[in-house]
DNA sequence: AAATACTATATGCGTTATGCACATAGAGGA
DNA sequence: TCCTCTATGTGCATAACGCATATAGTATTT
């Protein structure tokens, strides 16, 4: 019996792509361009040094190869040109699989968060 | 002005490695070996396949070269020999520092999710 | 007019973590 | 004998990432 692989995985490199997932809330909500992606990350308290725009701007071409959103490029009266992103319908399938994902994790991660203040505690109290 | 490096990172990925402070809370509490932390990973609720037994005795290994944790060969009366891991002082440290960073973690996949539900139920309201 | 800062997008390079497949091996039971 | 469980590891391919750097338009300050 064959095991399955995750749905919302690359080949490699099941367990993160976190700034996907929050790429896709934002696009979500509205189409946005890369920039401001980045200031609506920082606005939901996703800190600076946590993400690179270099990482960001190469995730959603990447994301647009997977059909996950779709660009055009928008003419700004001021400043450069923006390429606004948009989700896809297959955006919108993967962002529903990877919140379940995201869930589960959030899950293990306050359980290893209180295992390790329990342990921390009652060493404390035994010292 | 140079931007100082995340505590606990390698020069690369910074975000993930969610594995390792796993392993570190297991040897936290008590020295262990790569199948029984394993087993203790499960019983955590830590999914199956989440993670990976290559992964995880790799892990193991270079953990022990950062000085994070150090093994010796134990004999067992039945089955093979294991190879039992304790955490170092330097293990414990960079598990305090993977604790507060797995906190802010958990405060924005929280904040991703709360924001997807959001958006999902004025969705179908307005609809 | 020049310098600076902000907005905006992107590529090249090197490294690391990871998944998958596979190897090895002892012990116990069907 | 074969299978299963226990137990630890290596080789290979590659995706994801951080950092440095390039480019360029606009606005503000000097």
């Amino acid at each position: 019996m064959k095991k399955e692989g995750f749905f919302c995985a690359s080949k490699h490199h099941k367990t993160e792509k976190f700034l996907e997932v929050a790429i896709l809330v934002v696009l979500f909500d509205k189409e946005n361009y890369g920039y401001g992606i980045s200031e609506t990350l920082k606005e939901m308290g996703y800190e600076e040094e946590s993400f690179n725009t270099s990482t960001l701007y190469r995730s959603l071409r990447r994301m647009e190869q997977q059909g996950l959103v779709t660009s055009d490029w928008r003419e700004s009266h001021q400043g450069p040109r923006k390429r606004v992103y948009s989700i896809a319908e297959a955006g919108r399938v993967e962002l529903e699989n990877w919140i379940q994902v995201l869930k589960r994790r959030r899950n293990m991660i306050d359980g290893v968060i209180h295992r390790f203040d329990g342990l921390a505690r009652s060493m404390k109290e035994g010292e």
